[in-house]
DNA sequence: GTCTATAGGACGATAGAC
DNA sequence: GTCTATCGTCCTATAGAC
């Protein structure tokens, strides 16, 4: 079920992380996944073929541990459950490090790869549309339009502080303390 | 006083914005200032040289502009300016565009390039402090603390909302808007 | 589906003249 | 400081066998 394309996506979600997607070589990607070049091609077609079945892959996976995340046995109210899952982005462990940046590797390529753009909305709306549900369990009272605003600015400021982070800039608990500060000043501001 | 290097660095900048620092070839560069590649080699050393002093020369031109922003004749409030310096960054204007998809790629590289790091952080925590310094003239009783914190998120959300205007996942308009409210509720954060 | 082998081009960098 | 010319490498992509 795990077949030989799937893996193939996992090395790329590696290479991508590690090299960028400007470094990104497709006989590294091979060495990586254990098979030969042209097997690549015969898969994906060509370079930008891999980037876009890989960022599909990558937001599928985020959303997946996004969602698991919940299933722990503990009962969190919807606030701690924002807050959580926010922070999620900001974990210096290998998967979320792998999976931010390789978002944002893709993001930044979409601004000269047209091609890439179709599945970037997709998956931002995605993940927008969450983030406005889980702020409307905190503030059930807020419209559709204020909760939709606040999500996407909570997540723009994620990528922001993702990209700071990941760049060397901003240390991550400073990261999370800036997060945890602005979710507080949104609630304020949905509350009013 | 402009001379051939501060040219070459200005054709940087347009072949940033326009192909990406990983699209960034010394020919096309070469081709777009109007001298030889070696004439590049002599100046900058290698590749990452011009990156280094592009990345230099754009923060050195976004900090003039910012600042000469405010000598028109008008008299503008403490909060108008605030608003009207960080929309600045959002305006599709040739420069302003060329500037903050410089700036962006150039971020994204120094994910994968630390030789990079040390200009960014230097050129962040100038930009930063401008804009804690705008703050400070809103709210003249709120800590220097949380100014500098409120400074960090504004700024990192202006880049967060840049990338996905850029990327074209975000008109320009909503981006403008969802910034405004933004600076509202750091502000209201600020005058508890 | 998967491999080996390689074509073919692009690109960074330097040598050497002026 | 600036150019012309070019070397050598790296990289995407395909041809063709199994």
């Amino acid at each position: 079920m795990a077949g030989r394309k799937t893996s193939i996506l996992e090395a790329a979600a590696r290479v991508i992380a590690r090299r960028g997607v400007r470094g990104l070589r497709v006989e590294e990607l091979a060495a990586e996944a254990g098979v030969s070049t042209a097997l690549i091609y015969y898969h994906f077609k060509d370079r930008t073929g891999i980037l876009r079945q890989t960022m599909e892959f990558i937001s599928d996976r985020a959303e997946r541990y996004t969602t698991e995340r919940t299933d722990g046995a503990e009962q969190l109210s919807p606030r701690e459950e924002l807050e959580r899952t926010l922070l999620l982005e900001l974990q210096d462990s290998a998967e979320v490090r792998e999976n931010s940046t390789a978002w944002g590797e893709l993001r930044a390529s979409a601004v000269f790869e047209p091609e890439l753009r179709e599945d970037l909305a997709r998956a931002t709306l995605i993940w927008v549309q969450e983030m406005a549900d889980l702020l409307g369990r905190v503030v059930p009272l807020a419209s559709a339009t204020a909760l939709a605003s606040a999500a996407e600015r909570l997540t723009a400021l994620l990528e922001g502080l993702s990209m700071r982070w990941l760049s060397g800039g901003l240390p991550l608990d400073h990261a999370r303390a800036l997060l945890l500060e602005a979710i507080d000043a949104e609630l304020r501001r949905l509350q009013r």
